[in-house]
Order: structure tokens, then sequence, then C-alpha cells
RNA sequence: GGGCGGAUAGCUCAGCUGGUUAGAGCACAUCCCUUACAAGGAUGGGGUCGCAGGUUCGAGUCCUGUUCCGCCCA
């Protein structure tokens, strides 16, 4: 035994950093079939991945740690079950995210952006990503992701900026990808255009200012107006009304008087007036109003932009030039009551746009940019959904999939930032011609005028990553990765970026190979607090995977979110959970001490031929099911139920039951010993490997110290059908054997002695039997006397039965007197406690145990006299008149104690 | 306004293709440091499965309606 002592208790601290490093060192992450090696064999297929690239310069929240725990859960499955696995990881450059966090950088030591310019901006953005750029992968390796990090890539990295360029310009080329001047959506605080999904709507109180709109021709008569944003007044350009709205009727095509300004602009008809809201008048400020700028096409109004950059009034606003927008809204309206113009103010409550990262209010505005035409793309990725090219799991989600497609927008992809991919367009200052290529021109080749100027803008940075399927594997080369392992079979990422990223790379996907990127979507849900609150650093509620991975391990987080979530559903998390998973851990662990320890107590060889116990079979047949289960789950992508079946079986059957039957099996010695050393170890090590892909450290690490023991203990130990490779995570994933017929019938026999030691615990515990005394118990179990008598011993050690003084038999000449006495499933038990027998409450018990029988019988009856007995399948009906013949069995006991015959 | 999800034990959640006495973890109660594990073991208490209908021999599970909570889209 000495030879292989473990800790007592698991040690992830000192295990899985020196586990991942050996795995890694081994080249265990790369995958079995390469197009790099010789052996190469093209006609195998791959399970790839590719890891949804988190910020460059991020840190690990619990989110990363959700996908990861998923993703190699399944990258470590099909590389079990001999598939040429791949998991290719990477970062993102997140524009927006890395350039503000830089920003702030160059705040703290005084200085800015503009004050360093873009070129020494970018210089130390660089600087800053070759610094902290490591810290995200390095926490990804700690969750135990099995990624081929030889193929790790970067949105930046120079083959992916010519996949974006290419992109690009293909885009351009065809024509869907174009310049203008468009309502966008601006935030002042980026300073840069933002897309429509960067803009998230926030439900405030505000006010509704209703104003007059003085005539032209006559400034006592005046139509009344509300609005919310008072400011863009200034913009105006039209006043609208509903064209059968008989109040105005006589107002269209009069002119309006813009208050404070004095500018003369029409008063229109517009079907799209509400008529209900407010006055049932509208001003029109095409300029700034998304729903005005339609208007305003429509009716060929002038578009009069009021704000600059950050936001401030411009010269268009006449007096209040230079003012931020809200304070000019007060100052205006101010004004405006001074004059006489306002009419009243109302509480209102509005849907405020804001930046989905800066927070701040978002101005529509109408800006110059680039954009895609996403109507055809967006057709060509609705059908590889509804073919089924493409699969989202869970499924519900391809409905809302197909609604977002079906609106789609055209996409502003031009940002005005510095950290990025440069917009690979230039300008001709000589003759305006416009330059997109794939190479930097020199000199415009319409004029031949030196040195062009390229665009300022960088593109979003989801253009890059709408890429990222294929432009990791090498595209728009052809190299052997991309021809081997591209498409990619499994996009796992969470559902809040389906319309950000994973819309986007199946359009792009599309478009550019001609194929769907990936197989299948699995879409995970979000983490939240222990009482469903999305976590947040000002509700102090978040909780760092860092500190439950050091406090907890590795393991204990990744089983606790991998089971305790279902596809598509946010999760719940607290440190509780993970306790408990770490808890099991150690179980796992305890488990494969005892049976390492085990070994020393059983021969290295048998004698003859197995003769399999009643717990051996039992305990084999229930691997195979569970192991048909795991697979039926897994096939479904329900890995979270997998893992929780695995978990019931390891402790509640393995631990709780198995085992200690082991304990007895292997005192016997011999070739009982040998076959229980023999079943231990194989139902650990194919539970080892049905767990390794959920907890892949403490699997590994025990596996390691099993498989080591037992060869040098015997090698008859090792299965022949799955032999031990030299890591665990290269293991065959275990498979079924097909039924053979025996299984159900050993099952059903092991059932009733569970349930007969549960009957004697649970009255030794109702009567206070301290637990270390044995005790005397006499079993009459009618036929079901062979099946019990050889499981004599089992019963006496687990209900703690004197061995020496347990009875088992048929029948009883004469029933026992002054005993306890009960029946389950049809078996008798008497336990002779003289000391402890008062009649009165024997008599109540067995008449409480009676009546609920009783009531089962007759519900049972009743069932099997309906329409269920002709209707149900046979097999349901039997098992239904099974249950009631044992009942019966057990009441003609219970009545027969009763009587005291 | 449209769509989706949730509502099951005190708390957090499972419950697959409907199969007939609804499960787990935590918490609670009683007992036990027994030679794998006290991060453990044994036993127990605790649920009209949101509500109302329907389909079915049978509904937590399918259908319709409805209430509350959350999310997405407009």
């Amino acid at each position: 035994m000495a030879k292989f002592e473990l800790p007592k208790t698991y040690n992830f601290a000192s295990t899985e950093q020196r586990i991942y490093k050996w795995w890694w060192e081994k080249g265990f992450f790369k995958p079995s079939n390469d197009p790099a090696k010789p052996d190469f064999d093209p006609s195998k297929k791959p399970y790839v991945i590719a890891i949804p690239p988190p910020n460059v310069t991020g840190e690990l929240h619990l989110g990363h740690a959700m996908f990861v725990a998923m993703e190699d859960l399944m990258i470590r499955y099909h590389r079990m079950k001999g598939e040429p696995a791949l998991w290719i990881p990477g970062t993102d450059h997140a524009g927006i995210a890395t350039q503000l966090q830089m920003e702030k950088a160059l705040a703290r030591e005084g200085t800015s952006r503009e004050a360093i310019g873009r070129e020494e901006f970018i210089r130390r953005t660089w600087q800053w990503k070759e610094k902290y750029g490591g810290l995200i992968t390095s926490q990804i390796r700690r969750l135990g992701a099995s990624c081929d990090w030889d193929r790790e890539r970067f949105t930046l990295d120079p083959g992916l900026s010519r996949a974006v360029r290419e992109a690009f310009v293909r885009l351009y080329e065809k024509g869907l990808i174009y310049r203008g001047p468009r309502m966008i959506n601006w935030s002042p605080g980026l300073k840069t255009a933002v897309s429509d999904l960067e803009v998230e709507y926030s439900q405030e109180p505000g006010k509704l200012y209703y104003f007059k709109y003085q005539m032209a021709d006559n400034p006592e008569d005046y139509i009344p107006v509300s609005t919310t944003r008072p400011e863009t007044i200034l913009g105006d350009t039209a006043v609208a009304v509903h064209p059968e709205d008989d109040r105005y009727r006589a107002y269209v095509g009069r002119k309006a008087l813009v208050p404070m300004l004095g500018r003369e602009i029409p008063v229109i008809a517009d079907e799209y007036v509400d008529r209900e809201f407010g006055t049932g008048a509208l001003k029109i400020t095409p300029a700034h109003d998304p729903n005005d700028y339609v208007i305003g096409q429509r009716h060929g109004l002038e578009m009069i932009n009021i704000m600059d950059q950050e936001a401030r009034i411009n010269e268009n606003g006449g007096p209040y030039q230079g003012l931020d927008r809200f304070e000019a809204r007060k100052r205006l309206w101010e004004d405006m009551r001074a004059a006489g113009l306002v009419i009243k103010e109302e509480p209102y409550q509005m849907n405020v746009p804001r930046s989905q990262r800066g927070g701040e209010v978002i101005e529509p505005m109408i800006s110059t940019q680039w954009f895609v035409n996403m109507k055809p793309l967006a057709e060509r990725a609705l059908e590889a959904v509804r073919q089924g090219r493409i699969q989202i799991v869970p499924e519900r989600f391809t409905k809302i999939y197909y609604n977002w497609l079906e609106n789609i927008q055209d996409w502003c992809i031009s940002r005005q930032l510095w950290w990025g991919h440069r917009i690979p367009v230039w300008y001709c200052d000589n003759c305006g011609e416009t330059i997109v290529t794939r190479e930097d021109p020199t000199a415009c080749p319409k004029c031949g005028h030196p040195d062009p100027r390229q665009d300022p803008d960088v593109l979003d940075t989801w253009f890059s990553s709408g890429l990222w399927p294929f432009s990791t594997l090498g595209w728009p080369e052809d190299t052997p990765d991309y021809e081997y392992f591209y498409p990619t079979t499994m996009m796992e990422t969470g559902y809040d970026i389906l319309f950000f990223w994973v819309a986007r790379m199946i359009m792009f996907g599309l478009e550019f190979t001609g194929k769907p990127p990936f197989e299948v979507v699995y879409l995970h849900g979000l983490i939240r607090d222990e009482h469903g609150q999305k976590m947040s650093k000002t509700k102090e509620n978040v909780i760092d995977p860092l500190i439950l991975m050091d406090e907890m391990g590795t393991d204990a987080l990744r089983f606790t979110l991998l089971v305790g979530s279902t596809p598509g559903n946010d999760m719940n998390l607290s440190t509780r959970k993970v306790e408990a998973n770490r808890n099991f851990a150690n179980k796992i662990w305890n488990a494969g001490r005892f049976v390492i320890g085990a070994l020393d107590q059983a021969p290295s060889a048998p004698q003859g031929d197995p003769d399999w116990t009643l717990a051996d079979s039992w305990i084999w047949a229930r691997l195979q099911q569970l192991e048909a289960d795991v697979e039926r789950l897994f096939a479904a992508h329900m890995y979270g139920e997998a893992g929780r079946q695995i978990y019931d079986f390891f402790w509640g059957e393995f631990a709780d039951w198995y085992l200690e039957i082991a304990k007895l099996q292997l005192a016997e010695g011999g070739d009982l010993a040998f076959y229980t050393a023999q079943t231990l170890v194989r139902v650990l090590d194919d539970c080892l490997r049905l767990l390794h892909p959920f907890t892949p450290f403490v699997t590994e690490e025990l596996w390691q110290h099993l498989t080591r023991a037992a060869r040098e203990h015997s090698p008859l130990l090792e299965p022949k059908s799955s032999p031990w490779p030299e890591a665990l995570m290269l293991a065959g994933w275990p498979l079924p054997n097909p039924a053979e017929g025996w299984e159900e019938e050993k099952i059903a026999q092991f059932s009733l002695v569970q349930d007969v030691i549960r009957a004697i615990r649970n009255l030794r515990t109702e009567k206070r039997i301290p637990p270390g005394k044995r005790i005397p118990a006499i079993i009459a179990a009618g036929e079901r006397e062979a099946v019990l008598s050889a499981q004599a011993k089992a019963i006496a050690a687990l209900a703690s039965i004197d061995p020496e003084r347990l009875t088992i038999t048929a029948s009883l000449d004469e029933k026992p007197q002054n005993q306890i006495s009960l029946v389950v499933s049809g078996v008798e038990i008497y336990l002779p406690l003289a000391d402890l027998v008062d009649p009165e409450a024997e008599q109540q018990r067995l008449r409480k145990e009676l009546s609920e029988v009783e009531e089962q019988i007759a519900r049972l009856e009743t069932l099997l006299a309906s329409p269920f007995a002709q209707r149900a399948p046979a097999a349901v009906v039997d098992k239904e008149r099974q249950k009631l013949a044992t009942f019966q069995e057990t009441a003609a006991k219970l009545r027969d104690q009763l009587d005291g015959r």
C-alpha cells in the first residue's frame, strides 16, 4: 500500500499547473491528424472549433470561463473518440475597448491620443498589447483549455489583416460596400459612429415639451407640437400632420417659423404621423432622428446638421452655437418660454439610446460613412440555416436568427478610431479618384498624382471577427490547414452575440468561402449571480473565476458551469455550488485512493474464470446503461444532463454501494478478490474517462496513479479492448457493450438488496440502535430467498447485522415472538430486540405501514381496472401489475404480523 | 406592439422520446471522526410542479388561454 499512497485530500493547487504543462509539452493538444505531417490522412473528418476570441487586453471573467469549459468539453470528448480535434485559440483587438483602455492610460500620464498623434498612439497600443496580451490566454490555460497554441491568432496579425483587406476589396468590387452620407448612430463620447447593434435603449424618465409652431403668415396662428428633445428644434425643416387630421388640414402647405431662429419651414402631410400622440403634430428634424430622416427623404426636405462631433451645437444653431446639446435644450426652452412659445411640459418615459460601450446618449446624425449592403448576404445566411446546413442549438434561436436577418439593415462599418484595421481606401486629392486595392497604392492610378491620401478610419472590429473561422486557418491563401480544417464543426458561444458575431460569420463565410463556416451553433446562456442578478462592479456581486479556481480548483469551477447550465438558459452561480463540486472532485480522488489501495488485497492473477457476484453484475450493467445514456445526451448536445448522470452514478452507485461491497469481496481473497479488483479498476477507469472532459485535472492525475499501480500489480487489469495510452486525455471514449439480456434482472435483484438494507438501516435509526451495534436478524424471503442468501454478507455488513446471527430462509414455521418486524418488497424481516419492543408502538407502526401499502394497492387496482390496462403498452401495464403483486404480498405479510399469527 | 425564456422542496436548479409514489445540491433535524473520503457516512422532515381549461388510458412534460418575472427585436 505504501508504494502508491496518495494524500487524503485532492490537492488541486499542486496538480493543475503540472498536468497542464505536461499535456502541452507532450503535444497532446495538437490534432491527431495534421496536414503538416507526413502521415496525414485527408479522408479523416476533423472536429474543429474556433475559439470566440477574447479581447486581447482583457481579463478573465465568468463568460470566458463558461465558453472555455464548454468548448474544452466538446474538444476533449471528440479527441477521445479518436477524431482529429483542433481547437484554434486567439484574441481580438477589440477596437473600442482597447482604445478606451489606452486613452485612460494616457490620461493618467497627463497626455492624450490627440497630443501624441496617431502613429505614436498605435505604437504605444502595440506595446500595451505585447505587455498585457498574454494575460488572458494564460488565464484561459489555467482553465485547462486544450487549444493548439501553435495555431494561436490575433485579429491584427499580418495574415488576418490580409484577410480583412481581401474581404473588403471583394465586397467593394461586388458593389456591396459603399460610402455615403446616411443616418448613423454617433457616440459623442467616443467620437465615432457605431452600428445599430452597438446602441442599447433604456427607459428613462424625461419630459414631453409642448410648444407653439407659429405660422409665418400669421404669428398669432400656430400648430401645437410636442417633443422630447427641444434642442433638435434648431434643425427642424418641417412640421408634419396627418393628412386626414381635420384639426390641421388647413395648415398643410403653409409655412411655419422655427422658434428663435425664424427660419421658414413647410407644413407637410404624412401618414406616418400618429394623431393620438401628443398634439398630433410632429416636428421634423431629418438630420437628427431616424424616423424624421425617412420622412425627410420622402418629402425632399432639407437636412440641417446642428451638432459637431462632441454633440455641441454648431454654426447652424445660431445663438446656441457652442453649447452642449443638453445645455442647449435648457437654454432654448427658457428663451422660448420668454418668447411665449411654451405651452406646457409633461413627465414622460423616454426611450433613450445609449452607447453599449461608453454608456453616453447616442446622437442620431447624418454622417458620411462606409456601409455594407447586407440584404444579399443575409439571404444566403437564411438559406443555409433553413436548409439545415447549419444547425442552431437550442433550436428556438433559429427563429430569432431568421427574424433579425429578414429585417436586416445596412451595416455601418467605419469607425473614427485609430486602433484597428485601417480602411483600405485612398482618395486622390488631385482628381478625386477613390482607390480601393489589395496593395497600398503609391500613386493615383487615374491621374498619376503621387501620394494619395488613405481614409483615416478603421473598420468595425466585428468585421474582422466575422472572418475568424477561416482567416485563422489561412484564408485567403489556400493553405493546407484551410483545406483540411475548414469548414469548422462547432461554433460555441453566448447567445448575446448571435447577431454581432455568429450571423456575420455565417454571412461572410458563405460569401467568401462559399461554405457555411461551421455545422452547429451551440449557444450557452449568461452567468448571473446567486439571485439571478446581472453581475456588475457597481452591484459588487462580481464573482472572479480566478479566485474560485484558487480556492476550489479548476475542476470544481468547470463542473459547476457545465452541469449547472442548460443550453441557451442563463445560469445563477454561487460559490456554494462550486464548493459542492470541489467536494465531488475530492470524492473522485478518494474513491481512486480506495481502488488503488485495494489492489494489494488481490492476487495478481486468477486461478479460474470469473464468477461474477450480483454486485459485480449490477455495477457493470449500470455502467453500460450510463455510457449509452451519456452517448445519447452528448449527441443531443445535452452536456449538462450527461454530467449530472455521471455524477449520480459515480457517487450514488459506485462509491456508495459498489465500493462498500467490494471491501467484503476483497477480504475473501482469491479469485473473488482478483475479479473484484478488476471490476473496480475497470469501472473507475471508465468513469474517469467519462468525467475527463468535465474535470480534466483530477481525472488525469488520478488516472496516472491508477494505471501505474494497476500495471505494476497485474497486466491483466488493463482492458484489452481499450488499452491505456500515455494520458487519460488520449484514452478511448467508453462506449457501451450491446446488452446481453441479463442486465435488467440483475439490476432488479440488486435493488431488492438495497431496499432490504435501507429498511433495516431506517429501522435502526428509528429505534436508536447505536450504529456500531451488530444485531441479529431473521429474513423470510419466500421465492427471493436465493437472491438474498447469496448477499447475506453484504446485507450483514451494510445493515450492521451480526453475520453469525443472520438467518435468511424462504419461510418461517412460526412467527418469531416479541420482535420488531418489517416487510419490504414482500420480504419479511425480524429483528429480535426484545428489550426495545413496545408491542403497542409496534402495532401502530405496522398499521401505518399497512395502510400506506393498502393505499397503493387501491390506487393500482383502480388503475388496472381502468382502460389503462387495454390501452397502455403491455410492458407498462405489466410493470404496474408486478408492483401490485408485490404490494399485495407485502400487505398480506403485514396483516399476518398484526394478527400475531 | 411582436417574439422568446422562466415560474417545480426554505434557497439555487435538474427532470431527455408523455408511462403513473417528482429528483439533486445547499439549508434543516437526529446520529456517527467505522481502516477511500467529516470536503465524509447513515436516517429523516419538506413539493396541490404559477393559475384555468383541453388532448390522452396516463400530463411537471403536449395544446389553448391567463398572471407574474426576465430577455430580445421594433
